[in-house]
DNA sequence: TTTAATTGCTTTAAGTTTGAAATTTCATGC
DNA sequence: GCATGAAATTTCAAACTTAAAGCAATTAAA
């Protein structure tokens, strides 16, 4: 092995921990993040993180989604994509429509009621995000939605199971 | 209000809703990668990502941390860090010591064997985060960690509860 | 057809996580 | 001393999650 070589391995290493040291703060951002909204949605809204994931969904589908579209694309169990509609169907928020020709699925939509209910969400929601992330200008926002994008790219790409399917299904 | 204004207002509206989208994005790449760590530590290393969790902030720790300090760090809950640390202890991997002049704390320590195993541990999730990282170069690592560390700091500053302690503690 | 395989969803059981008591111990003021 | 409040953990119940099993309906094959 000659000088190079050892070079090059001692740059892959450090960018290894490098890579590393950026995983530990993208995570530790997201977690901060998302236990702060978790718990202003309990706090000022009376509902939780998943039950505004699913509606955000539903909201942005004017057509409804199946049960494992929706499970698919929060990257959730189908058991547990039962449970949350259950209980945005008992509170009115969301039905479960038949699917012409197929007796085995449905189709979930938001109600009016549902609709309406995620409007203030998504609004209230939105300036949480905005608060929060109030001290990256529109070069840092831009610069990091760029890079993710590519990160989300290798990702989707990389096999890694189960995740990819949202992006080979568009 | 003048067309100036105008201006202003929808500069601020446009930046509010990019700032959501690169949440989004963050929110996403974290879970992906998230989730398969969790599959492959619980496939390769028959483990879980709170137990390496737990023994990494350990690891990190040659005194040992007290339970709080534990729960402080990663941000979960008290009674978890209960059952995890249980858990550890039973498998021989860590250890509670008691604290003199303080009988009601305790401290956690990594046992020889707990040390042992998180050696093995670290080196392989490593691998993996610099795999799934694998097509950010090290400019685009640095450009994130820097942006990145400017939202933790304001996210520590910006009073969100339990989540500042962390970085107050130290 | 009849059979087999697949799909879409629900149910169930087991394991996590949390938030709120409950417990024990420490610290402070009186 | 003694009472009161705070601190460090643990316990407990409720909510959430998942993986696996189960069902019913659909599709494909023989």
């Amino acid at each position: 092995m000659d000088s190079s070589d050892e070079t090059a391995l001692h740059q892959d290493a450090a960018l290894s921990r490098t890579r590393l040291a950026l995983w530990q703060k993208l995570q530790k951002s997201a977690s901060v993040i998302e236990d702060e909204l978790r718990r202003r949605l309990r706090r000022d809204c009376d509902s939780t993180l998943p039950r505004f994931d699913v509606m955000a969904e539903l909201a942005a589908a004017p057509d409804g989604l199946k049960m494992s579209e929706i499970s698919d694309r929060l990257r959730v169990s189908a058991g547990n994509v039962t449970g949350i509609v259950d209980k945005l169907a008992e509170e009115g928020l969301a039905r479960r429509v038949a699917v012409p020709g197929d007796r085995r699925a449905s189709r979930v939509e938001l109600t009016e009621k549902g609709q309406g209910a995620f409007a203030v969400l998504a609004r209230i929601y939105e300036s949480w995000i905005n608060e929060m992330l109030g001290n990256l200008n529109l070069d840092d926002v831009e610069g990091m939605i760029l890079r993710l994008d590519r990160l989300v790219d290798a990702l989707d790409t990389d096999e890694f199971g189960a995740l990819s399917r949202k992006s080979e299904e568009r």
